[in-house]
DNA sequence: TAGCATGTATTTTTT
DNA sequence: ATACATGCTA
């Protein structure tokens, strides 16, 4: 079969398919059949014997990476097999192993987990700002420094971010660690000053998805790799969520400008939504500034679909209408909990709705309480069973010294670490001898104590016999039985031999979480997480102003706060763009928008709304703006 | 100076 | 409610 059967040569996907410029964009909408397009362009390019290993398809996280690689399955095409698909940071940790750049400039590639990341920004001085900002410039070194979409990578760093910059890589440096972040300016800087090296000219065609949620720095680490490769990017700059990285809509927009002779492809139709919410995501994103005007195009065939939008007295009836709702779904008219998906912007809106569900026995896997390394108990263990592998990681050393404590102990352990780098040694032995008064440092008392609760419970655990008593001493009375991390040790326990073992397994698992194709369950979710992802039925639940939009904060300038609420508006087009309509069946696409006249008042603290009115520790708010912007095919809201 | 007490602001998402 | 910042005290 050729790669331009059944395609109409006047279609998007065939155009696609069969261009040979050096550089093509393709801004693809929600649901136009993107992935149907890639697919042919490689279908044909392996037609014409392009080897598998020469085409790059490339995205930004692992569940499109995973998708993508699916894709490229089924293409049908003699070594579509062989095509390997990855995220960019895959690819670049490979490029930087492969050619020991790490180790040539001493760094060593222990990868740091999220919540390692604490005891660093307690660590950096506040004179960068407090631990948010400190937070934030972290991610800004990781986008080499390049914060807005003209900006060179590098270049754009100020006197005070290269300060920052060198007391960061010292703290990682002494730990013998790395940010997963770092990979992108390390594979940057690599390439940009080795002209001939060979991962400039690895490839002949590189494909890259979700080009909007890509920042200035990974778009110049692409660039680098395409040195002679034919480069195609797809993308939306309407679903771009990603600032909090510094990936902003005008990254996609602005590519044709620096890539001279770009070919341009619209895809338009939405071959996924039924009429009635392509309608209302074409109004409510069109209120939107920061954009190219563009309209989605509906398909008959899909119906018009089923659209409620539901305001609750309370939070509480919210959860209960819901899971009354989809019972109802469930049970009467044949839709499965597989295809019902719940968005919910915050935990404290997702947690009670995902009890309803199991309330009513209703299958329900929610993605708030999944995280394994979550809790602080789960960090616990893991630490411990890090620093009993090696106790010479100075990572899980430095977390575990600052626990029980509100500072992590910055004063006391930079008092230890000055000592070390003074005289070489490690912290693990500078410890001991202070425990033993061999050595003497002021005011790290406590952080010896400390010292000498972690000793004596890693000596216990390893006086333990087989590995099933070592977890079981291990785990006993530090976590609950029914925690994910739990769960998760005693999955990966039966396969392993010891606790080293253990350790790489439960790393392994934790970085690439696997995500099964298909569910059984009703997702509750992020409306972050459901990006790529469509169901017969959405709900958009705890739609309150303040929370969807959320308040940004009151120092923030009128740029600042209207970016935000464009961000904001984006990610409810994306959310509402997930219906999936099912032509030919008598089951439509359902859209249900909710929202709660009332909710605890810590609930909504807790999430930064700023209620209308508080009375007798209620808190009152609004439905959210971003309900009166739908326009003329939105239903009228009614009472649930 | 570390650790505690008190006051104040508050998100989300990725590798 | 909780995390975080700041001020107070031993």
């Amino acid at each position: 079969m050729s790669w331009q059967d059944n395609l109409d040569p006047a279609s998007p996907a065939y155009k696609i398919g069969a261009a040979t410029a050096r550089y093509l964009r393709v801004v693809a909408g929600p649901g136009t059949g993107k992935s149907f397009a890639l697919k042919r362009r490689v279908a044909r390019l392996l037609d014409e014997g392009t080897r598998p290993d020469r085409i790059l398809p490339v995205t930004f996280t692992n569940v499109a990476a995973e998708d993508l690689q699916r894709e490229m399955l089924q293409v049908g095409v003699t070594g579509c097999k062989d095509i390997k698909g990855s995220t960019l940071h895959s690819l670049c940790m490979r490029i930087l192993s492969r050619q020991q750049v790490l180790e040539a400039i001493g760094r060593i590639p222990r990868p740091l987990n999220n919540f390692e990341m604490e005891p660093l920004l307690y660590d950096l001085p506040n004179s960068f700002g407090n631990k948010k900002k400190r937070a934030e410039r972290i991610r800004a070194y990781e986008a080499a420094w390049a914060r807005l979409q003209h900006e060179q990578p590098i270049n754009a760093a100020t006197r005070q971010d290269n300060a920052f910059e060198m007391l960061l890589r010292d703290w990682l440096q002494f730990h013998k660690g790395m940010l997963i972040g770092e990979i992108i300016p390390y594979v940057y800087t690599y390439l940009r000053d080795n002209p001939s090296a060979p991962e400039r000219e690895l490839y002949d065609y590189v494909l890259v998805d979700e080009y909007q949620d890509l920042n200035k720095a990974e778009q110049a680490v692409i660039d680098l790799l395409c040195a002679n490769a034919n480069l195609l990017i797809v993308g939306d700059d309407d679903q771009s969520l990603y600032s909090f990285k510094y990936a902003h809509p005008a990254g996609i927009r602005e590519f044709p400008k620096s890539h001279i002779e770009t070919i341009d492809y619209e895809i338009l139709e939405c071959r996924r939504c039924p009429t009635k919410v392509v309608s209302m995501a074409n109004s409510l994103i069109s209120h939107n500034t920061d954009r190219e005007p563009r309209q989605l195009i509906a398909r008959p065939a899909n119906g018009v679909g089923e659209v409620e939008i539901v305001q609750y007295t309370s939070l509480e009836n919210e959860a209960v209408g819901i899971a009354r709702f989809v019972n109802d779904l469930i049970e009467n008219q044949g839709y499965r909990p597989g295809e019902i998906l719940i968005l919910a912007q915050r935990r404290s809106i997702g947690n009670p709705i995902g009890d309803a569900l199991i309330g009513r026995r209703i299958p329900t896997k929610s993605y708030y309480r999944e995280g394994v390394l979550d809790n602080g108990a789960a960090q616990e263990r893991l630490a411990m069973l890090r620093l009993l592998a090696n106790p010479l990681d100075r990572i899980a050393l430095r977390w575990l010294l600052g626990l029980e404590s509100n500072d992590f102990r910055s004063n006391a352990y930079a008092r230890l670490r000055s000592y070390c780098e003074a005289n070489g040694g490690e912290p693990w032995d500078v410890l001991v001898q202070l425990r033993d008064g061999r050595a003497r440092i002021p005011n790290t008392r406590h952080l010896v104590t400390r010292f000498e609760e972690i000793e004596t419970e890693l000596n216990q655990l390893r006086q333990t016999g087989g590995l099933e008593e070592f977890v079981r001493k291990w785990l006993q009375n530090a976590i609950s039985a029914d925690d994910p991390f739990h769960n998760l040790v005693l999955d990966l326990a039966p396969t392993v031999e010891d606790p080293k073992a253990l350790l790489d397994a439960i790393i392994d698992a934790v970085a690439k979480p696997d995500v099964p194709p298909d569910v059984a369950e009703v997702r509750i979710m992020s409306l972050h997480k459901s990006k790529g992802l469509s169901s017969s039925v959405v709900i958009i639940a705890g739609c309150v102003e303040g929370l969807l939009p959320t308040a940004s904060g009151e120092n923030a300038t009128p740029a600042e706060k209207l970016a935000s609420l464009e961000e904001q508006r984006r990610l409810f087009f994306v959310g509402l763009t997930r219906v999936k309509a099912n032509p030919g069946e008598d089951r439509p696409g359902i859209l249900v928008i909710t929202s709660s006249r009332t909710m605890p008042l810590a609930d909504a603290m807790q999430s930064g709304i700023r209620p209308a009115r508080v009375v007798h520790g209620t808190a009152h708010v609004h439905a959210s703006q971003f309900v009166r912007e739908l326009g003329p095919d939105a239903p009228t809201p009614k009472q649930g």
